[in-house]
DNA sequence: CTGTATCCGAATAGATACTG
DNA sequence: CAGTATCTATTCGGATACAG
């Protein structure tokens, strides 16, 4: 690395991409919901992931569908009724959510790794 | 899921903390950079990233380091020299990341999908 | 029930200038 | 070189009201 040249974004790092796609904020309660538990209306994935709101809710899910990780059915009910599922793309998630749940453990080590931090302030790590 | 009650936000997504802590904004890049190819000094992952600023870049490094999932070192010369590297926390990554650089050819089928969603616009879809 | 529309405040990132 | 300090622009989410 002695070029003075800037890299291409996506060259610098191949996996951005789809932490962009599969994993921005709040995308990754709802595909790993409906992986795990397959069909839901809106209001049940509203109340199971708790502090969303509906707006957000609505915009993350057309987001989803737009990608074709999910799928929105819509029946012409009275009243209305959605269903949103995990699509066959969605579902080759899996082994990366299979990934980052094996890691989750670690995450001890990263509460210890932050207390001990924030305890010990050592003058000598700082220019 | 009949209960009007909402869920714990942990429990409805074990993973989350997960993306969180590993992949929040531009925390990708800089742990993939760093498993990769090694040790980086401060310039030269400024311009392997290309387009995050100094500042950016300083606030991501400080939590990563944190959190426990990279070390820093600052040699006291002149001028000054600072090296960033993987801690072992953060090498124990190399399976998600390896997960994930799997999953990317599938962000064909990504842009395939956008591409029919934005050309059909299916008036049955909306209510 | 399943959204949309609007307004507003908070949080984030970028630009720029400056320091040891 | 390796940052810090400020200021500003933009994005994002929350609250509320309302519609089909």
């Amino acid at each position: 690395m002695t070029e003075d040249t800037k890299v291409d974004p996506v060259q610098a790092c191949p996996i951005a991409p789809v932490i962009d796609v599969v994993f921005s904020r709040w995308t990754t309660p709802i595909l790993w919901t409906l992986n795990e538990f397959g069909k839901h209306r809106f209001v049940e994935l509203e109340r199971r992931i708790g502090v969303i709101t509906a707006k957000v809710l609505t915009q993350r899910l057309r987001q989803l569908e737009r990608d074709g990780l999910i799928v929105r059915t819509y029946y012409p009910e009275v009243p209305p009724r959605v269903e949103y599922e995990i699509s066959d793309l969605g579902r080759s998630l899996a082994p990366l959510f299979q990934s980052l749940s094996e890691w989750s453990p670690n995450l001890d080590k990263v509460a210890e790794a932050r207390q001990h931090y924030d305890t010990h302030e050592p003058a000598h790590r700082r220019p």
